[in-house]
RNA sequence: GGACAGGUGGGUGAGUGGUUAAAGCCAACAGACUGUAAAUCUGUCCCUCCUUGCGAGGUACGAAGGUUCGAAUCCUUCCCUGUCCA
């Protein structure tokens, strides 16, 4: 398969990455790859945990998509060494070591979640346990030989912890080198990562040099920004869209980020031309383009990659009906009446709310009723006795809906 | 092995015997505002009960005991984390 013109392909490739070392080298890469119609290798690796991937993770994923697109080569892989020895930093409390059971488990699910994005055809899938696990205590230090501590120290993460009187221990120097000799193992053209990654990769190229091969070009990717604008988006800031979520959850996010930042989004998670999203940018602030619709349509575009054009116009819907409108979702769910909820003086809100989710506790129920939150038929309600009227009660407390069958 | 520091509600972090269910901040949840947002403002933010009240009760500050009318705050033991010395 012939591979486009060169300038093309750089030019793809640049689009959106934060720092390309080096342009030139990857240039020359290139054209030796036309020449011997051999497609260039292209390595990330990802932890063997946490398999639940979010739009951040979206961006590299994204960008290695873009040399699949030009006929090169995917190597996803999984760094299940570290996950077979256990926790890496005291960060984690005692993390038990994983078994191959667990790393089976978590491979399935990133090969469900990553083939949203990557060509299945064009990714190699592999663990570095492979070539880490046999490697003698010999050539573990061998490997240890290349490089100095005073350069595993330039990291900004290592040298600050040095310097503060953090603990650093010795196996987390060794990452960066065992990082580096994956690059050597599976002869990497190309190694990708965030821009914290900077460092590990860069180290990948003095290793493959010393050991005969010629260096990797090193491509990262900025640091997507969560749904709040500012810190980097991560499951545990909740401040994410997963890539399983359901469309209307993933709609209703995006359309959270401010107005800002959508042009961002725009950038690192569609493939909508550069020149097309300056022009949005302009129309916007001119005032020719509604910053909504705007959002509106970054929201599709992603939803549509992740799940359907169908459903991304579901979503859309929905949004416009639910949160635009304030009115009862489509889909609401119709429950039995739990049979607690009755008491001798009536139906009882506070409990029946908490009994069918729609409050985390009674007490959370009634703190809801008294803030005005809770709807019934319609009707807001300010007392903890509901006045029965029997039939389907409609429900809502804030933003979320519940029906209500009353047997009678 | 020794010395020292520390373990507080989802997170951070005050509080060193008594209006402390426990400040502040963040997150979260509601409400107002709005073009969706963001920003801003207001309220809420352990559980249960009921007549939803500036209500009553229960549980809570690593664990278990103890001192005291009364402890997150003092004592003992234990567990855990960190730093330094060996």
């Amino acid at each position: 398969m012939p591979f486009p013109p060169v300038d093309e392909q750089l030019t793809y490739i640049k689009r959106g990455l934060a720092e390309l070392i080096r342009e030139e080298e990857l240039r020359e890469r290139l054209i030796a790859a036309a020449k011997e119609n051999r497609p260039l290798r292209v390595k990330a690796g990802f932890d063997p945990t946490a398999p639940d991937l979010h739009l951040g993770h979206t961006v590299l994923l994204r960008k290695m998509k873009h040399f699949q697109d030009l006929g090169h080569t995917v190597i996803f892989l999984i760094g299940d060494m570290t996950g077979i020895i256990g926790d890496p930093t005291g960060r984690n409390i005692t993390r038990p070591p994983m078994t191959r059971e667990d790393i089976e488990r978590n491979a399935a699910t990133y090969r469900e979640q990553v083939f949203k994005i990557l060509d299945p055809e064009k990714t190699e899938i592999r663990f570095n346990s492979q070539w880490l696990a046999p490697l003698t205590f010999e050539n573990m230090v061998r490997l240890c030989s290349k490089y100095t501590v005073a350069r595993l120290l330039e990291r900004d993460d290592f040298s600050k912890r040095f310097k503060e009187g953090i603990p650093i221990s010795v196996h987390e120097l060794l990452y960066p080198l065992s990082q580096a000799f994956d690059s050597f193992a599976l002869e990497c053209d190309v190694e990708m990562g965030g821009t914290d990654q900077k460092f590990n990769l860069l180290v990948g190229r003095e290793i493959q040099k010393d050991y005969g091969q010629a260096p990797q070009i090193i491509a990262t990717v900025p640091i997507l920004e969560g749904l709040d604008g500012v810190e980097k988006m991560s499951k545990s800031k909740n401040n994410y869209v997963g890539i399983a979520e359901p469309p209307k959850v993933m709609f209703r996010k995006i359309m959270q980020i401010s107005d800002e930042l959508m042009y961002r989004y725009y950038e690192l998670l569609t493939d909508l031309p550069m020149h097309e999203i300056a022009r949005l940018k302009e129309n916007v602030a001119g005032g020719q383009d509604d910053p909504m619709e705007v959002k509106m349509a970054l929201g599709q575009r992603i939803v549509a990659e992740f799940h359907s054009e169908a459903d991304a116009d579901a979503a859309r819907d929905a949004f416009d009906r639910e949160v635009r409108r304030g009115l009862e979702p489509a889909d609401t769910e119709t429950v039995d009446l739990p049979a607690g909820a009755r008491t001798e003086k009536g139906l009882r809100l506070d409990k029946l709310l908490a009994m069918i989710g729609l409050a985390d506790s009674v007490t959370d129920a009634s703190r809801k009723i008294k803030a005005g939150a809770v709807e019934v038929n319609g009707r807001i309600q300010d007392r903890l006795v509901l006045e029965e009227a029997g039939g389907v009660l409609v429900v809502r407390a804030g933003k979320k809906w519940k029906r209500v069958r009353t047997e009678d």
